[in-house]
Order: C-alpha cells, then sequence, then structure tokens
DNA sequence: ACCATGATCCGCT
DNA sequence: GCGGATCATGGTT
C-alpha cells in the first residue's frame, strides 16, 4: 500500500482530522508490521489557545511548523509520549493528535512493547493496548526518535484504510486541556471500542 | 507552575 | 464494574 499524498495534509486542519478517522497508520520495525486503525483524533488549530504552537515557535514544538505530512512527538506529565500529524503549509504550525487506534496488525509486538515501558500489568485486555494517545505511542514504539519523521519517506506511513460514513463519526470537545473547551474538535468513530471516552 | 496521560486506589452501585 | 481523586515523573517556559 502506498503512503497517503502529500496533498492529503495540506487541507484545513479539522478536514484532514476527520478524513483520518478510519485511515491506517502503519509502522515498520525491522520484518516486523504493526497497523492501527485511526478511531479518535483531535485538531489544533492556528490561534488555538489550547495548542503547543500558540506561542509560537520553541525547540519543542518545532516540528508542528514543518510541512503537512510529517510526524510531531512530544513528551508529556514526565513519562508520556504523544503523536501528531502535522497539517498544512510550512510555517502554518497545525497538526492532529492521535488519540486511539484499533489494532490490526502486529499485536504480539505491541503488546510486548507497551509491557516493556512497564506500564501494562493492569487490566492487560486488547482494548486496552491502544485506547489512548500514550498507549498508542507505547504499543507502536513511538518515542523522541520518531519526531520529525516524514509520513512519505520513514518507517511510519498512513495509507487508505476504511472508509467512515459520517453518520457514524462524531465530534466533541478534547480532552484533558484547559482553554478553549468550547472547541468541538475532538472526532472518533462512534460505537467503536478503543475511543478513549463517550 | 504547568502540563493534549495513565495506573491505582477507594467508595459506591 | 463504575467514576472520581490521587499520584507518578520530568521537560518546558
Amino acid at each position: 500500500m502506498k503512503p497517503l499524498p502529500r496533498s492529503f495534509y495540506l487541507r484545513p486542519t479539522l478536514q484532514v482530522a476527520r478524513d483520518l478517522l478510519g485511515k491506517h497508520i502503519v509502522r515498520n520495525v525491522g520484518t516486523k508490521l504493526l497497523i492501527g486503525k485511526i478511531v479518535e483524533v483531535e485538531a489544533y488549530c492556528k490561534g488555538d489557545p489550547a495548542s503547543h504552537a500558540f506561542r509560537g515557535r520553541t525547540m519543542r514544538n518545532s516540528v508542528m511548523f514543518l510541512e503537512g505530512g510529517h510526524l510531531y512527538v512530544y513528551f508529556t506529565y514526565g513519562m508520556h509520549f504523544c503523536a501528531n500529524i502535522v497539517t498544512g503549509k510550512e510555517g502554518d504550525g497545525e497538526a492532529v493528535l492521535i488519540r486511539a487506534v484499533e489494532p490490526l496488525g502486529g499485536i504480539e509486538l505491541m503488546t510486548k512493547n507497551r509491557i516493556l515501558n512497564h506500564q501494562f500489568h493492569n487490566q492487560q485486555s486488547l482494548i486496552n493496548l491502544t485506547n489512548g494517545p500514550a498507549k498508542f505511542c507505547q504499543a507502536f514504539g513511538i518515542a523522541r526518535r520518531q519526531n520529525g519523521l516524514d509520513l512519505l519517506d520513514s518507517e511510519i506511513s498512513i495509507i487508505n484504510g476504511t472508509p467512515i460514513p459520517s453518520k457514524i463519526m462524531k465530534c466533541s470537545s478534547r480532552i484533558g486541556i484547559q482553554h478553549a473547551v468550547e472547541k468541538k474538535w475532538r472526532f472518533y468513530i462512534k460505537g467503536n471500542p478503543w475511543v478513549s471516552r463517550k
């Protein structure tokens, strides 16, 4: 399968966020393949006080200002990584956070990755494997090294998956933020068991 | 001081 | 089984 073209990521961020639902994110690890269907995302836009890019470019968020189609990985709460898909043109500073995926392939390695991080000794279920932004990163082995990767030419790519009818797409306020809570910029697939919250 | 989180504990149904 | 409080832990500004 071919990675989605650059043009997919150069469109308005809210549009890209909705269209990412149902797409497959693929991670190459040596000879093995990890595959997840994107089921929950959040958009972070220009002028958005909840966005890491709101106060301008810094060392931490610089990847967010690259051209759409790059991977922005950040470290938070002293122990977790989260991954975003950069959108728009260079300098825009917009991105879409991957909040949850449904594991489709490489589940054994995902489980191993979660256990290696010493944070998967509770509720060791298929749901708990990837139903959150930091859980997804652990399962897929995404950390500092993957910050700035180009999704069109690297060990991580996004390919076409299952088209999601707008009928079963839902939106809500974003999770875990203090500012701009009125923006309904979290999108998810209604009823999918891996969605982190209703 | 503040975090775009996750695991655990505790008090309930 | 749940929902809410609490804590673990370190980088960023």
